[in-house]
DNA sequence: GATGAATGAGTATTCATTCAT
DNA sequence: AATGAATGAATACTCATTCAT
């Protein structure tokens, strides 16, 4: 009986899924992903020409999107005039469209922030909070052109905050299967990020 | 040439460090660490009789001590009376010991949160952020006893900040070198936190 | 250039076989057994799991056979009431089953009495020539009722003779090829046996 | 604390007996050898330049003895003229000398005839069967100068009783520990065979 | 004479990848 | 398209032997 190839390339990625779901990169074994995902050791290279690609496959368009989605964010904000009114934004973009990725890819989501140790993706968490910290640093001034005027201890705690919000997301991710919950969460955590920013003074 | 033995220990547990702060424990490669120790594959099972217990020469008393810090912690808020008192007590407890422990091992303590996965510490954040959890829980109700009324979503939030408490942490210390850097972003994080529960109403 | 499977594994078996008629089981190398199949490291295991394994299957069935068949005589001896009886049929039987067992499997059984040291095999002649005794215990005495009578010299020497006996036949397999004239040593052997003990006076 | 140096090479060699009664020549490690002689893994080397000169050492000495006396008993049985005067003489000589042999040497001998595969005295056993097949030759014949006119078969028999005699005392050897009683079982071992030969008709 | 740290090739076993069929 | 046998370099670890001290 012949698999159509779809078919099989679907099956891969589904058996690599729950692989990675549960070994690091490197742990993951292509063995493993061909027996569960029902075809022969050789015949997984023909669809994806290594372990990396394969990864690739399944993390790839994400990080993408979430990159694309961070960068609309920004793009967003930029044509804000006033810190409380991006913030504002800010917390209804999260709620909006980072929480619905999030939703709709959080297996995959959940293996780039916490499994990609050995590939490529390996900075992944690094490179998103770069990008976070931009906005960040857009919130706290009232426009990019004064970036630079940031001082170092504000680039550090925008880049702190950043992070912080990452791994938040990337542990609730990692730890709730259920959908509702996984939102529920996130929008607390974006909330008491958002309130303890507000509160906060100076410094 | 030969070099003293406490010499040697030290520069296996140096490149050990490297080795363990980019690869997991599976990962890591005991001939790599040698390599890079400068002695041959063989000599290192003088200094460490496998590849877990030089694992466990690293992170072990750094996991002690935390363990340790986190109970004293959660004995001295018991014999507060208000969730006001107890807010203010974790913060300064938080900034005058634990902060200070992170600062001494930052490293070590960075390998045991993100790189210990398939060691015998592999469950090293969920121990941490279950003995956490038991604090949070005292800061919400009034004390230990009513613990037993939280309510499911409760708990998921207590384990949620919990774990991002101790992912923020982990954060810090994996990006910043600096001691009084991570002082201040540590307190400022612990801060936002503070604030935003602060704020908090009842969901 | 691809051989079938049976073929490589009857390689690696028959590899095998002289690397452990030269080496004791630990000694044996799984990379000089695979290189003399003419195979590659990694292969070798794709045919047998691991090393115990390989043993196994080389000596395995041979040791199962032996114990059978010696079980079987014991049997048989049970039935026979006198001393006379006893001996004659116990030739026979040597000279009927066991012989031709011998013949068939000579070079596993080699390895199985002589190079087993390490495996779980280890202690297989103790065992064999534990099996041996209870036979010779009913040849001395009249049946096995009265085993418990005999002297502490008297198990003593039948643990001799029962290990020479194993130890003979070992010997002479592994000194001789053709099967025609195995059976007749074994047989001179025995029947030298044989007749030593016929004329023995007690001592 | 300075041991002098025929005290040091006696306790490397009463550690070497014991290493080698429980382990393989193989098997057996320089190091716990040193250790339990109490010096220095390095220092074993100053007094045997490797593992096989240690061995050798402690069998060495015992295998030559052997053999002399072997040839020994050779050149005495040469001076008998008839079959029964030689199966008499050899009976007698091997109570008187070789048991003696064994005795004073029992753990050495053990050593050499069961612990040395992978050794240079590997092939010991096949070469003492080969001085004593010369021997039983000549009571095969009525002397050495026909020992040409030999069967085929007489050979191989010759060959497989010197075999067993061999295996005989090592398995003797190899089980007791008590002097008195490896001399009785060697002495009931040696009578059984003197008996059998002794019965035996030409085949 | 002695020490014991260091060497380096050896061990069994695993696994991503290749390739003849 | 697919198979699955084969490859070969990698892994952790051991051990006889060497050599700077």
């Amino acid at each position: 009986m012949q698999t159509l190839k779809e078919d099989v390339r679907q099956s891969i990625l589904r058996a690599a899924l729950n692989e990675f779901k549960s070994h690091d990169y490197t742990g993951a074994s292509m063995r493993r992903i061909s027996a569960s995902a029902g075809i022969t050791t050789g015949n997984i290279y023909r669809y994806f020409t290594n372990k990396e690609e394969l990864f690739e496959a399944l993390v790839g368009p994400v990080y993408e999107k979430i990159v694309a989605y961070i960068l609309d964010l920004k793009k967003e904000l930029d044509l804000s005039y006033t810190a409380e009114e991006k913030g504002l934004k800010y917390l209804n973009m999260v709620e909006d469209t980072i929480v619905a990725l999030f939703l709709e890819y959080s297996a995959e989501l959940t293996i780039l922030l916490n499994r990609s140790a050995g590939s490529k993706y390996d900075q992944v968490k690094e490179h998103m909070v770069g990008l976070i910290v931009t906005i960040l640093e857009d919130v706290f001034t009232s426009g990019p052109q004064n970036a630079a005027e940031l001082k170092d201890s504000e680039r550090q705690s925008a880049r702190m905050l950043a992070g912080t919000v990452v791994e938040g997301v990337s542990l609730i991710l990692r730890e709730n299967e259920d959908g509702e919950t996984v939102k529920r969460l996130v929008n607390e955590f974006v909330y008491l990020y958002h309130l303890g920013m507000g509160c906060r003074r100076p410094n």
